[in-house]
RNA sequence: CGGGAUGUAGCGCAGCUUGGUAGCGCACCUGCAUGGGGUGCAGGUGGUCGGAGGUUCAAAUCCUCUCAUCCCGACCA
């Protein structure tokens, strides 16, 4: 491609509205532009990359063994209906009418549409295993786009689903579609991390997300200092600490705490530390027959935060969690928040493992502007429940049993589910048995966020300069850089002759063959992050030289003319 | 959806307090020079100041409403 026929719409600037690295210079690499809130035009330079991706992830994809087929963006609501989810999905689901006020919306997902349609197709146990993927835009009204392409509206995503006779083969095939993530995310060359996740309100079983490791990431992800585990913060267990609880050696007493609501305000005016406090919040329970929820205590040390996916999934517990109303707590246990304890409350009170295991510790002593000191467990008050109620730290025991935890930022780019029946059974998808049997099919579902990883590569990839591309996605291999090839004879001959060479060996090559300034050229080139440059200029030409540069490289070095093609192709692994 | 902020040329910004002919840098166009790190000089194009209403002789500037965008949080995966 040459220079002067191809949109090249760098900026010097920063936009101000652009907040991460990759947003900043997507931007001003021209690679997109913004069209309103969450949603981008790809310009011919992002294009580039955005394929490279896809076909990565299509030749995994089709060397797996799964199908390709395209899905409306478009979906009509009687199928969501069927599933149960036009009511159950949220405002991200985009809801719009056609000509004749029926309902239909744009898919932020296509569980629906496949089951819909493999339901009619597939009729014999003997037509499974089959996997079907698409890579298909996707729209999800997001309430607070951001980060350019990263947290976008409208996104390119793969999305595959596996149909299955039974759970031994959908475990078969999900561990083919981990191993095939492993492959894609190797392959664009990213620093990544599977780790175990929370399945979400797309529901199933078993899941597991990859992350790209960048500070800007948006998820906590816990790891071992010493095994392989890594799990997403939401999901990552916190064990029961194995050393046998403190002797309860000091005598309970009640004190006065006039306005000290906070843990930390408790602990100074106490003079103990945060751990040594234990906290109460407190939740609404299921509805059931009741005509007011009934409130239920969670209790941690001071020094935990509360974990609410854990907390949501104990039995009796509200899902999603909803704290309780400040006036609903005053009235039913008598005191306000700040004063609450586990100590003679009255209500169902659920204990968090390490919580369990604190003695002579302090907490509210449900009477305002009260606590209690030394407080003991069996000996002050019974207890009941305990629940693994809290996030995991930094240092914490692994639950592997094997070292520390540490914790890391990542972004979610690829994410695999077990679905199980979910959706089978919601829709009736079945195929008859070896028996001649109508048996509900066992489903999984695999996502990578495509246009996601574009950010999350230049997340991972840059420096002063601009991107600095993996090889396997950047828009151009290797760019040429004539130096006054406009006056210059020999310049542009040389270069020319390069660019057609290279051209015909199928490498992606871009001559910059427009009349500008070296320092502005290197610049671009720079910006954009093509990997390999070469320079050809009069001064290097009279010495039979042209000059290489890698994009991550210091120095540049000179080469030969004779030597360069063979030169180039090493550097391009293509010798 | 709650809290905060911002809308002036393609981009980055000043002007608003104290109302009086809309400015700067970059980019873009023309010419000349220059030709190894966003080059120099000269000349030029481009804005109903987000929108609507109001106050006023006069509004980018003051008032009201509205729309959009961004940040923090919640939500989602």
């Amino acid at each position: 491609m040459r220079a002067s026929r191809f949109l090249i719409a760098t900026h010097k600037e920063t936009p101000a509205d652009a907040e991460v690295i990759s947003h900043q210079l997507m931007l001003r690499a021209g690679l997109i532009r913004k069209l309103a809130s969450g949603l981008y035009n790809w310009l011919p330079m992002g294009l580039r990359v955005l394929r490279k991706v896809e076909t990565i992830v299509r030749e995994e994809m089709d060397r797996s063994g799964a199908q390709e087929l395209l899905m409306p963006v478009v979906q009509p609501a009687e199928l969501w209906n069927e599933s149960g989810r036009w009511q159950e999905y949220g405002g991200e689901l985009l809801r719009i009418k056609d000509r004749h006020e029926r309902d239909f919306c744009l898919g932020p997902t296509h569980e629906e549409v496949i089951t819909d349609l493999i339901r009619n197709e597939l009729k014999s146990y003997k037509q499974l295993p089959a996997n079907f993927y698409q890579i298909q835009t996707k729209f999800r009204d997001e309430r607070r786009p951001r980060f350019g392409v990263m947290r976008a509206r409208e996104f390119l995503m793969k999305d595959a689903y596996s149909f299955h006779i039974d759970q031994e083969s959908l475990d078969e095939t999900y561990r083919l579609m981990h191993d095939t993530y492993m492959r894609i995310f190797e392959r664009l060359g990213l620093d990544f991390r599977p780790v175990q996740a929370d399945s979400g309100s797309i529901g199933g079983s078993s899941s597991h997300e990859f992350h790209v490791l960048a500070e800007s990431g948006e998820d906590d992800i816990a790891f071992s200092t010493q095994s392989s585990y890594a799990a997403n913060i939401e999901m990552a267990e916190c064990i029961t600490p194995t050393a046998p609880r403190e002797p309860a050696n000091a005598e309970l007493k009640e004190v006065r705490t006039p306005d000290q609501k906070t843990i930390d305000e408790v602990a100074k005016f106490l003079a103990l530390t945060p751990q040594n406090c234990l906290k109460t919040l407190i939740v609404e329970g299921d509805l059931g027959e009741a005509e007011k929820p009934p409130l239920i205590a969670l209790v941690l040390r001071g020094d935990h935060s509360l974990n609410e996916i854990k907390a949501e999934k104990i039995d009796g517990v509200a899902s999603p969690l909803r704290m309780a109303d400040e006036a609903e707590i005053k009235a039913v246990l008598g005191a306000s928040t700040g004063s609450l304890g586990p100590v003679g409350l009255g209500i169902r009170c659920i204990v968090d493992r390490s919580a369990a295991q604190s003695s002579n510790f302090a907490c509210g002593a449900n009477k305002d502007d009260m606590h209690y000191l030394n407080v003991n467990w069996a000996r002050d008050e019974e207890l009941r429940e305990i629940e693994d109620l809290r996030n995991i730290e930094a240092g914490d025991p692994s639950p592997d049993g094997q070292g520390e935890i540490v914790i890391k930022r990542g972004i979610e780019v690829g994410h695999i589910f077990k679905l199980g029946t979910k959706y089978s059974e919601q829709m009736n998808a079945s195929v008859l048995n070896a028996n001649g049997k109508a048996s509900i099919m066992e489903m999984g579902c695999y996502g990578i966020g495509v246009s996601r990883i574009v950010a999350s590569a230049i997340e991972q990839n840059n420096d002063e300069n601009g991107i600095i591309w993996p090889s396997a996605i950047a828009p151009f291999q290797i760019a040429l850089i004539p130096l006054n090839m406009h006056k210059s004879e020999v310049v542009a001959e040389q270069a020319e002759t390069l660019y057609r060479t290279l051209s015909d060996l199928g490498i992606d090559v871009f001559l910059d063959d427009r009349n500008e300034r070296p320092g502005f050229k290197f610049a671009d080139m720079e910006l954009i992050g093509i990997p390999h440059r070469i320079v050809i200029s009069d001064r290097g030409l009279k010495n039979g030289t042209l000059e290489y540069k890698g994009r991550n490289d210091a120095e540049s070095q000179d080469i030969s003319v004779d030597d360069a093609l063979d030169v180039i192709k090493t550097k391009l692994n293509r010798a």
